[in-house]
DNA sequence: AGCACA
């Protein structure tokens, strides 16, 4: 019929008094069950108000967000999609491992707030740190069946940055932060307000791949 | 109806 399928999927029929910023960010939400997403272009110029690009890091999450998404009611209006006609630049570049910087500004932000405290044991740091021995015996943080309002995240693909994460639990009420763990890119935490709330993202992003090999393990941490 | 930011 018309286009190759491609990871950029072609958004239209929006509706055009929406914000930029609020589109966008529903379109994040909306389209984020389908697969990791590297970037949203909307414009408000007067040829491309009204349509948006979502690039999806996989093919097939762009192609299961069309079939998925087809005449979805947004903003009361159906959502008409297709692929793109030009793949996007983040895509033919192969800059596939991180949002493009403009969208981590967009939404990411917190960077810094999120990376902070970790709930590890404190380590007495006696500063004898001769060099290449990375420290790694600290009482591996584990999981647990009993529920608690903060999440342990395992088997995280090392491109992991504390910005994706919240992005992607950020959309669950309740959320509070992201905490990263020092050496180790493959685990971090994740708290939210209150068990219940944990409890809805726990299930909703259980096995959720960033990557196409990682699927991410969700339980809740230790208390 | 309209396929792009930097």
């Amino acid at each position: 019929m018309d286009v190759a399928p491609c990871h950029t999927v072609y958004v239209k029929n929006l509706d055009e008094s929406v914000k930029k910023e609020e589109l966008k960010k529903s379109l994040y939400y909306l389209f984020s069950q389908f697969g990791y997403i590297i970037d949203i272009v909307a414009l408000k110029t007067p040829k491309m108000r009204g349509q948006a690009f979502v690039v999806f890091q996989d093919i097939n999450s762009a192609s299961n967000s069309i079939r998925g998404m087809q005449g979805f009611l947004f903003y009361k209006k159906p959502l008409v999609l297709s692929y793109s006609k030009r793949e996007a630049e983040e895509i033919t570049r192969m800059k596939v491992s991180m949002p493009s910087k403009k969208f981590r500004q967009m939404y990411g932000a917190d960077q810094a707030a999120a990376v902070a405290p970790t709930p590890i044991a404190s380590e007495p740091t006696d500063g004898d740190t001769n060099g290449k021995e990375v420290d790694m015996d600290v009482d591996a943080p584990t999981s647990s069946k009993v529920a608690n309002q903060i999440l342990f995240l395992k088997n995280l693909p090392e491109e992991t940055t504390s910005m994706m994460l919240s992005m992607l639990f950020n959309q669950f009420p309740g959320f509070k932060e992201v905490r990263l763990v020092p050496n180790r890119h493959d685990i971090a935490f994740v708290e939210f307000e209150s068990e219940g709330q944990s409890a809805a993202a726990l299930t909703a992003l259980q096995g959720f791949k960033i990557t196409p090999s990682n699927a991410m393990e969700i339980s809740y941490a230790n208390k």
